[in-house]
DNA sequence: TACCTATGTGTAACCGGTTACACATCCCAT
DNA sequence: ATGGGATGTGTAACCGGTTACACATAGGTA
């Protein structure tokens, strides 16, 4: 591998003038500029990340902590980041947290110190304080499925609130009577979802808390849920799971019970993940624009990474509503 | 952050005795060893891993090449190898690289240029010649999901050709009589598992070439395949299909051709992701050690990146038969 | 006693970039 | 003519580690 000085020697300049051409920095000749180029061509030569990390400039990495790749969820935040980073040559390294605090600081204190560029974090688990130190130490750090309030954090997030309310009218419309709910667990995205949910279904008169149980976002959490349920309300004809992993979950308890879907039960759910097409009947679900908030995500990263001064708030982004066979009217032989 | 001289300095050494307390290199008196950790306890002292990166050591980074994310295979590769990379303290690039070379190579490069320790890779298009040249050039590669005949490369693979026989002999021995089977795209993997079936299946009487369609290993690959297969023959009674996915293809098409599983036909997987338990009827499959292959990948890249003399060739862990209800004898509502 | 080896530590160069600062031109306004 | 800003380039220090080499001392052996 060629190094700076080859190059310099090669162009007969000094380092520095290679430097200026490098980061289009300070004053060069223009025949100066292509002599630097042309010689860079002929050693083929590439600047070391490693070195100029050490002095200071951009390691061109990032961080993506998640809780969980295994979760169905993460790998379509994490494609999409992937892909928007490296449109613009920065490298990712993954991170499962677990949603093990502990983890989740061993982590941070490892990437500060390989001096990444900045972090992108989907974590029910950190606090505000915690990633407004990160900032204060000039790490920039974006949040993703999560919110932080009032705090001056840059935050991409969808609309949960309306997408459980869409998903509550959808099966009103769709002729249930009484709607369940599988709720998350106690985190911000979950708890807005069970919001819309009471907002569209808590005046009806049929309303129970009882139609609410929670599913912890995992499909043995929707599963037990929705037995719970039916012991409780037998009579149940339609369920909104707070995500897509507690809809199957249903749909598998449902099937156990000798319910018919969508006929006896219609299902929503919530993300739109692909496994929402792979189950039978596929399951109609709030569509997040997962892919569109990594993009949004990465793009504004770089923006804090280049010190670009932008507001740091929540930016919520609409879903929408995929209506599948889960909530549809056809007799169905499932 | 506390730099090597702040160190020196507070212990009253040299960065250079610093330096041998914390590789534990040369020699170093107790009592001195003892000052300097205490030193660099005080200080909260950790060695910039940039530093020694360009100084000529370890990174303490690996990069993981695989596929796409997005396929479930991956990310239960990914997770067993972030697992035990964190374990020694390495840190993990995830790279997508859609089995496109192009990307790969420019992966590959940037992944040299930032000096990282070793590369993981899961890829169907990668050739022997140009990992050969990757471990002249002193980069530890380790193949998963991926074979290189005789080349001194090493590799971690399942038993697939065994694995795809247990499958067929199950099949038979659930009683079935015409047995067609879904293949992947002409890789190895999919060529070992389409050879286990001919093993056991290609002496039958009823056995004909047109029992085999092609799948591509996705959804939508199973799906078309096991129309096609039934196009041609409508008493198909039993499917192997190359993954997983493709079974879930099938289970869908079969429910579209209104068959029932697995009443009128049975289906058997490969590889046993999540995904072969989250669908109903659960998927019987072979599962692949997914986690020990991630297990045992990293941990002789590690032995390779220390230096360790270590035999470099095709390491082929066994497969296990899971039997669930998709070929089960129960009569089945689905 | 003289010499050798094992032990212990420091100095300074080096990894490959960036950049502050110095210095030299050139051109223009006064 | 002259002072000053814009332009162009080089020298050398610096980022934070590693390590070759030099040097000092201690203990053992011939």
């Amino acid at each position: 591998m060629a190094t700076i000085r080859d190059v310099s020697r090669l162009a007969g300049v000094s380092v520095a003038t290679v430097s200026r051409v490098i980061n289009r920095s300070g004053y060069v000749k223009e025949e100066t500029r292509e002599a630097v180029l042309a010689a860079m061509r002929a050693l083929d030569y590439e600047p070391s990340v490693i070195a100029r990390g050490l002095a200071g400039k951009n390691t061109a990495t990032i961080a993506l902590i998640i809780p969980d790749i295994l979760n169905p969820f993460f790998p379509e935040v994490a494609r999409a980041i992937e892909d928007q980073a490296n449109k613009f040559n920065y490298t990712v390294i993954l991170c499962n947290s677990d949603n093990d605090p502990e983890k989740e600081r061993k982590y941070i204190q490892v990437l500060k110190n390989k001096r990444i560029d900045g972090i992108i974090i989907a974590s029910y688990t950190i606090e505000a304080p915690q990633i407004l130190e990160l900032q204060r130490e000039g790490v920039p750090v974006v949040a993703v499925d999560r919110a932080f309030g009032s705090h001056p954090i840059l935050s991409f997030i969808c609309n949960n609130r309306e997408g459980a309310r869409m998903a509550a009218r959808h099966l009103i419309e769709r002729g249930c009577r009484k709607i369940a709910h599988i709720s998350g667990p106690p985190v911000m995205s979950a708890k807005e979802r069970y919001q819309g949910y009471v907002d569209v279904c808590g005046s009806e008169s049929r309303f129970d808390p009882g139609l609410v149980a929670e599913g912890n976002f995992t499909i043995e959490g929707g599963y037990a849920a929705t037995l719970e349920l039916f012991a409780r309300h037998p009579d149940i004809d339609g369920i909104f799971a707070g995500n897509d992993l507690m809809a199957v979950g249903a749909l598998k308890a449902l099937y156990q019970l000798g319910k018919s879907v969508p006929r006896d039960v219609k299902i929503v759910g919530f993300d739109d993940i692909a496994l929402a097409r792979m189950v039978v009947p596929e399951i109609t679900t709030v569509r997040q624009p997962v892919y569109e908030i990594g993009r949004q995500a990465m793009k504004h990263l770089i923006k804090l990474i280049n010190g670009e001064k932008i507001g740091q708030k929540t930016m919520r982004l609409d879903v929408e509503l995929v209506v599948r066979r889960s909530s549809g009217e056809a007799a169905d032989r499932v």
